[in-house]
DNA sequence: AAAAAAT
C-alpha cells in the first residue's frame, strides 16, 4: 500500500521539504484515508459524494494537507494520479475559509488562478473545478483562445473566484483590463515542464508580475528536468516537494512494445495493429498536424471510425473529436502532442506512437495516457532505422529498454516477394527506386499544403460506415460495440478524478 | 526538426 516517507531539511531546520510517495500504482486510493478527514467543508465533500469519491489517491492525500497549510507545493505527479483533485479540492476549501479577509473593491476578484499549456486542458480541468464547486456559492470560469473572447468578458465582469486559462488569452484579458489579477492569492502552474517547452516562459513570467507577491504557489510537472527546478526555485517560496513515483518514470502497469518497420509501412501497420487487436479506444500519435490528418483519412478509408486532432484544427473541431471519441464515436483518436498531456479519457486500453516523439520526455507523456487509474495499458511505437537516437534518447530519460518484438502477421503480407516495400494495387506507378516511391506517395498530396498550411485539406467528414468499407472481420465487433454506448458513455464521461 | 499558444 502507500508508503510516505519524509525527508527532514538541513540542519537547522526541522521543517518538511519534501515528501515522497512510493506506490505500486500511483491511482490506487488509500483505503484508510477519508477525504472527509481532511476538514474539507461539507459543501464540498457533498460534491465528492455525488460523484462517489471516498478515499483519495495517494497525491491527494499527500497534497491536500500541505495545500491547506498554505505551503507552496512543487509536485512531480504524471496524469492520471488524481492531481487535479489534489489542488482543487483544498484550493476551494482555503477560499470558502477565508472568503471575508480580503476587503477588496470588486465584489468577487479572481482568486486563485490555474495556468495550462493546452486549451482541452483548461477545460478539462474547468470542468473538475465547477463540480467540486457545485454545492458552493464560488464560481469559475475557463479562459483560452481560440473561442469567442465577448463571453469569457462578460462572466469575468460578473465576477469569478477561479479561473483556469491558458496564458495566451489571460493576457489578451489583461491587455484589454478585462482581468484584474491583483487579488489573486494562489496560483497553480499545470504541466509546468509542458509550458516551458512551448515557450510559455515569458507569458508566465508576465503574468507572475502581476499576482500580489504575498501569495501561494502550486506547480506541477510530470517531468522534474533541471529546468523545471529553476522555475520552481524562481516562483516558489520554501515549497515542499510532493513525489509521486519515480521521477521521469514511466507507468508500471504500460507494457512497451516497439515494432520496426519501414517509414512507409506505418500507415498500414498502424491499420493492421488496431485490426488485429481490434481496439475501439486508442490515441495514435503521430509527429506533425499533416501526418495526423493523413493518417486519419487513411484509416477512415480502411473502415476505422478515426479522427484527427491538432492545433490547425478549429477549437470546434478539436472539442468535437475529443467529444465523439469520448463517447465512444470515434475509435481512433489520430493527434499531435496538443493530446500528449493531461487529457483524462478513462480506461484507455492503448496508445500507439506512429512516430517517436522528437523530445523524450514527450514518450513519457503520450504513453501516461494508457494505464491510467490503476489499469493496464500498452503502448506500442512504430520505428525505423532513423529512428535509433530518438529511441536511445527515451530509454536514457525512461533508465529502461523497450523491448523490439517483430509485427507477426504483417511483414509477411505487407512484404512483396522479391522485397518490395509497399504493395502495389495497380501498375500506375513508375519503376524508380525506393525513395523515389517514397516521393511519389507525397506528390498524391494536394499542393496547397506549403502556401496554405492553415487550412487542413483532410478535413474529415463524419465517419459513416458502410458495407464496402467495413471489413468482414471488423463486422461481429461493431455490432457488438453498438449494444455498448450506455456504458462507454459513463466510463468516459464521468467525472475524472485527474 | 515539430507542436502549442492571442489575434
Amino acid at each position: 500500500m502507500t508508503e510516505i516517507k519524509s525527508e527532514l531539511n538541513s540542519e537547522l531546520s526541522t521543517e518538511l521539504s519534501s515528501i515522497t510517495i512510493s506506490t505500486s500504482s500511483s491511482a490506487e486510493v488509500a483505503a484508510d484515508v477519508r477525504f472527509a478527514d481532511f476538514g474539507l467543508s461539507d459543501d464540498i465533500l457533498r460534491a465528492l459524494s455525488d460523484q462517489g469519491y471516498v478515499h483519495p489517491t495517494p497525491i491527494q492525500a499527500a497534497a491536500i494537507p500541505v495545500v491547506l497549510e498554505g505551503r507552496d507545493v512543487m509536485g512531480a505527479a504524471q496524469t492520471g494520479t488524481g492531481k487535479t483533485a489534489g489542488f482543487s479540492l483544498p484550493i476551494i476549501q482555503l477560499l470558502l475559509a477565508h472568503a471575508n479577509a480580503s476587503a477588496s473593491p470588486a465584489r468577487h476578484p479572481v482568486r486563485a488562478l490555474i495556468l495550462t499549456p493546452t486549451r482541452e486542458l483548461a477545460d478539462q480541468v474547468a470542468e473538475n473545478v465547477k463540480a467540486y464547486c457545485k454545492h458552493t456559492p464560488l464560481r469559475s470560469l475557463v479562459v483560452f483562445g481560440g473561442v469567442d473572447i465577448a463571453p469569457q468578458t462578460a462572466a469575468l465582469r460578473a465576477g469569478v473566484e477561479i479561473v483556469i486559462a491558458t496564458p495566451g488569452r489571460l493576457l489578451d484579458h489583461v491587455q484589454q483590463k478585462t482581468i484584474n489579477l491583483s487579488q489573486v492569492q494562489i496560483l497553480v502552474m499545470d504541466e509546468a515542464d509542458r509550458m516551458l517547452d512551448m515557450g510559455f516562459l515569458p507569458d508566465l513570467q508576465r503574468i507572475i508580475n502581476l499576482l500580489p507577491k504575498a501569495r501561494q504557489s502550486l506547480m506541477f510537472s510530470a517531468t522534474f528536468s533541471q529546468e523545471i527546478k529553476k522555475l520552481a526555485a524562481t516562483f516558489l517560496r520554501n515549497p515542499l516537494t510532493i513525489e509521486v513515483a519515480r521521477s521521469n518514470a514511466t507507468a508500471e502497469n504500460v507494457t512497451q512494445i516497439l515494432y520496426q518497420v519501414q517509414e512507409e509501412e506505418k500507415r498500414d501497420a498502424v491499420s493492421f495493429i488496431i485490426r488485429e487487436r481490434n481496439l475501439k479506444q486508442v490515441i495514435v500519435f503521430s509527429n506533425t498536424k499533416i501526418g495526423t490528418s493523413r493518417l486519419a483519412v487513411h484509416l477512415v478509408k480502411t473502415g476505422v471510425k478515426a479522427a484527427a486532432i491538432h492545433g490547425d484544427k478549429t477549437q470546434q473541431e478539436r472539442m468535437a473529436a475529443l467529444e465523439s471519441f469520448k463517447r465512444g464515436e470515434i475509435e481512433v483518436l489520430v493527434a499531435t502532442d496538443v493530446a500528449a498531456r493531461g487529457l483524462d479519457i478513462a480506461e484507455l486500453p492503448c496508445v500507439i506512437n506512429f512516430d517517436l516523439p522528437y523530445n523524450a520526455e514527450d514518450y513519457v507523456h503520450r504513453i501516461g495516457r494508457t494505464g491510467r487509474a490503476g489499469a493496464t495499458g500498452d503502448a506500442i511505437s512504430l520505428f525505423t532505422e532513423k529512428d535509433e537516437r530518438l529511441l536511445a534518447d527515451i530509454e536514457k530519460l525512461i533508465k529502461q529498454k523497450i523491448v523490439r518484438l517483430h509485427l507477426a502477421g504483417f511483414v509477411a503480407t505487407k512484404l512483396e516477394p522479391h522485397g518490395l516495400r509497399e504493395p502495389r494495387s495497380s501498375g500506375a506507378r513508375s519503376s524508380s527506386s525506393g525513395s523515389a516511391e517514397v516521393k511519389n506517395d507525397r506528390r498524391v498530396a494536394p499542393r496547397s499544403y506549403a502556401s496554405t498550411p492553415k487550412i487542413d485539406p483532410w478535413f474529415l467528414q463524419p465517419y459513416q460506415p458502410t458495407a464496402s468499407t467495413l471489413p468482414v472481420a471488423e463486422k461481429p465487433s461493431v455490432t457488438s460495440s453498438s449494444g455498448k454506448p450506455a456504458k462507454r458513455a459513463a466510463l468516459l464521461g464521468g467525472f475524472s478524478k485527474s
